[in-house]
DNA sequence: CAAACTGTACAGTTACCTAT
DNA sequence: ATAGGTAACTGTACAGTTTG
């Protein structure tokens, strides 16, 4: 398959990107910001085929994605946009190097906290509202965990679209019309959040970025993606009550 | 030997603060 | 009011050690 649509990096205006490379140096820059976004994809795909060629088992494929985002990073950071060169060219040098130079001296500790546990965390965290005993916070309650699945589902669904990575997960078990239509739902409220907590959004349950990286990319505190990622989940579930208020099925 | 305990590392949360 | 930083905190998982 060639690379699906939802991971083709979009291509810029060229006076446009000029630009952004101009203005990437400054403090809390946005256009470096958007060059991660850009090219985040591009780094994926970097990751996706040195996962490939592994040598076993041990390292997921989440692991090999935040060693490809820092090295994606590390290029926006150093690339001299005079010289000529095409930024995926240089880039595609640097994240190899930094995915490659960092699997070499990845520790036994560092295997442990694979993809699978960052799902789990982060559908559980979702579910926050869970030990409530509150009868108003049952419907909250609800929307939680179907915001949870929802997003589970669309991790899945990434995983589908992404050849790449051949080991993906397939076939979701709740793979109902129900949740199919919130899950797009979903999609469609996130791309209606204020664009920092969309941002937050994306990148930890799409491009599956922990907390650090998010801050990084941002160029923000930890603790400040912390409270975007909970603000931007107050409002998926304040929409998706008053969704559920209009559609009781559900 | 296995269960219980303890220490450590890490991701994420929260309270409180400052700056705009 | 909002955005953001900082540091202390919580929860979890794991490794190593102790104890019966």
């Amino acid at each position: 398959m060639s690379q699906s649509k939802a991971y083709a990096w979009q291509k810029l205006d060229p006076s446009e990107e000029a630009g952004l490379w101009a203005k990437r140096a400054q403090t809390g820059s946005k256009a470096r910001c958007r060059l991660a976004e850009l090219y985040l994809p591009f780094a994926r795909m970097v990751a996706a085929k040195l996962y490939g060629k592994r040598p076993n088992d041990e390292i997921e494929f989440g692991d090999y994605m935040q060693l490809a985002s820092v090295g994606l990073l590390d290029a926006i950071d150093r690339f001299d946009a005079s010289q000529g060169t095409a930024f995926t060219t240089y880039a595609h040098y640097r994240i190899q190097g930094s995915v490659l130079n960092e699997l070499e001296h990845y520790t036994e500790r560092q295997k442990q906290h694979g993809l699978q546990r960052r799902i789990k965390e982060r559908i559980k965290s979702m579910d926050n509202t869970a030990m409530s005993t509150d009868p108003d916070k049952v419907f909250e309650r609800l929307a939680a965990v179907a915001i949870g699945m929802a997003i589970g589902m669309m991790l899945e669904d990434e995983g589908l679209c992404l050849n790449e990575e051949p080991d993906a997960v397939i076939a979701p078990a709740y793979t109902s019309l129900e949740l199919r239509q919130l899950s797009r739902q979903l999609s469609e409220m996130i791309e209606c959040l204020p664009e920092r907590h969309a941002q937050v959004i994306r990148y930890h349950y799409l491009q599956q970025l922990d907390f650090s990286e998010i801050a990084k990319l941002l160029g923000i505190s930890k603790g400040r993606i912390s409270q975007l990622h909970q603000a931007a989940l107050a409002k998926l579930r304040s929409e998706i009550a008053q969704l559920n208020q209009g559609n009781l099925a559900w």
